[in-house]
DNA sequence: AATATTTATCGTAATATTGCAATATAAAAA
DNA sequence: TTTTTATATTGCAATATTACGATAAATATT
């Protein structure tokens, strides 16, 4: 019957995978990748760049966002998103914490 | 109609993308998280530790496996899974240069 | 105020994911 | 060889995601 069981799972665990869902899609990687070549960015941008329609990009921005993979501005008509640096931190520790994790240990079987 | 138009993405966004969706279930960080605390792991474990079915959890390791995640070889009628190191680094070397490159222009405007 | 421009939301169709019972598969133990 | 033990696969129902046309909302421009 498909029911998520979040709340069997650890806080620390839903918020990793939220996360990680929202990076789990090309296009939202792609906005990602974007707004960090751009480094300063308008929404309308995106949809110029994507090949998706603009309800969908702003669909995954809103998503990224929910996610805290992005936060944004409003600058008169326009949304200035940028990448949340927090987030990325986060991310960054956490698979520096496995590889840690790992080494110590050094006794994989596989 | 709900097309996922992977081909318009580049391969490097659709893998990093692959990588991001199977971390993105809270099962499947728990049994990365459980994996990595025993070190050394047969998947009848995981059933026990996990609020969910036999052939779920499989699935889930199979996804895990799938994305490069986890690596396991058979041990009789047991299996043993491990976290795949390499797919960490790389994510952890994806988000450090996400990091770097803000570092480096500075110029967020967020 | 009327129009243009830009992003967000709604509704909905297509597709994908999730979860599990039932069953298959495969190796170890009796 | 039969039984036990452990994991994988199948089939299916419930749910979630994805995409986009239509439309709303909000600011800028004329």
């Amino acid at each position: 019957m498909g029911a998520t069981k979040t709340d069997h799972f650890t806080d620390s665990q839903n918020e990793l995978a939220t996360i990680a869902k929202a990076i789990g899609h090309p296009a939202r990687v792609a906005i990602l990748e974007y707004l960090l070549k751009v480094n300063d960015c308008i929404c309308g941008d995106i949809v110029n760049e994507l090949p998706l329609a603009q309800p969908t990009v702003s669909q995954h921005l809103k998503e990224l966002k929910n996610a805290g993979l992005i936060k944004g501005n409003i600058e008169g008509t326009a949304i200035c998103y940028c990448i949340d640096e927090t987030t990325i931190e986060k991310l960054k520790a956490y698979f520096e914490d496995i590889l840690q994790t790992i080494e110590n240990k050094k006794a994989n079987c596989c």
